[in-house]
DNA sequence: CATATAAAATAACAAGTGTTACAAAACATG
DNA sequence: CATGTTTTGTAACACTTGTTATTTTATATG
């Protein structure tokens, strides 16, 4: 009784998502993820009420995408924070378009902690461990370490900071063992 | 024998810089600069050969409003380390949207040691003295203490991170000793 | 197969961008 | 004061943006 459908609000949301990835969330424009997914811009604004929307779905896939990548990032070091601070950096380094989209907003989105939600559990852990062994602050430390992880990855960004895995593995793991102390 | 300027090239940057810090580099446009300066789009055009030229300008400008503020910026810390996250962090809080200019840019413009250049001399002889006293790698001590400070303005800028002046006195010299023992 | 109906394409609109051609205005010199 | 030169304003051009009206196309059902 009527056509069938041949470009899913899927697609588009794929091929933005896969644009906003290589050259950031302001380059997405209608007409270009038109061009990208081989259409008029008319499925769009089927799928979606406006471009804000199609951008906020970006973001959405963004923070999933994040989320994601740090489940699935090999946990070679001796402690959750570094684990963590080597999944972040390396993120901020393959990711450049999305790090930036999501830990360092224009407008205010999701907050770093929310972000990463559920995603920090093994690192509280440490945490009481560290508070069981002595330590006098642990939410302290773990703003601490947050904060030097946090800069590591921006530097790496924006490419102020360019260290090898092997660097940047060592000086995570002097700077945690510094904090512990 | 020929009309007298009334929009200097000067007054366009005031105003564009201006604008800059207030809403950000990407909102400059020819119009908007024009109207805040009450005149037509025709003097800047005059004054520059496009909206590069002038978005360089301001760039220039930001540099060196950093440099005055940081240079005047109070030292009320013990190590020039503290003094110098004092006002980066600072500055991160009051012109968050220069900061971003500056030091969070979307294309590579100076880098972070480039704006700094000779600002950190105060730190660079703090090093020295790190390693008169029996410190093992002065210029990693260096590095891991600025990429802390930058991680902490990064989150101040984006409002993840909002610690009034004191706990940011005491966190910064909390971490320095750590660094150095 | 013919047709109704939903989807996609085409094409346009209004708004905003950088930039420029041209006209109006102001002022120092003759 | 008249004049010529420079600055400024007006208005336009070409382009890009989001968005929408309209036409075309494809397909499930009668």
């Amino acid at each position: 009784m009527a056509r069938k459908e041949s470009i899913t609000k899927q697609m588009i949301l794929d091929v933005a998502f896969m644009m906003a990835r290589e050259e950031g969330m302001q380059n997405i424009t209608a007409r270009r993820v038109a061009e990208r997914a081989n259409c008029s811009t008319q499925p769009i604004f089927r799928s979606f009420q406006g471009m804000d929307e199609l951008t906020d779905g970006v973001y959405d896939r963004a923070v999933a995408f994040f989320q994601d990548y740090y489940r699935l990032y090999p946990r070679l070091e001796k402690t959750p924070f570094c684990n963590l601070g080597m999944a972040y950096v390396a993120f901020a380094r393959e990711e450049k378009e999305l790090f930036r989209i999501l830990f360092v907003p224009e407008k205010p989105g999701k907050s770093l902690y929310e972000i990463l939600n559920g995603s920090t559990e093994n690192v509280k852990a440490e945490i009481q461990r560290a508070a069981a062994s002595g330590c006098q602050d642990p939410g302290g430390l773990f703003m601490k370490i947050w904060i030097f992880i946090h800069g590591a990855a921006c530097m790496t960004m924006t490419g102020d900071y360019d260290l090898s895995d092997q660097e940047t593995r060592k000086l995570l793991n002097d700077v945690c063992q510094s904090f512990m102390n």
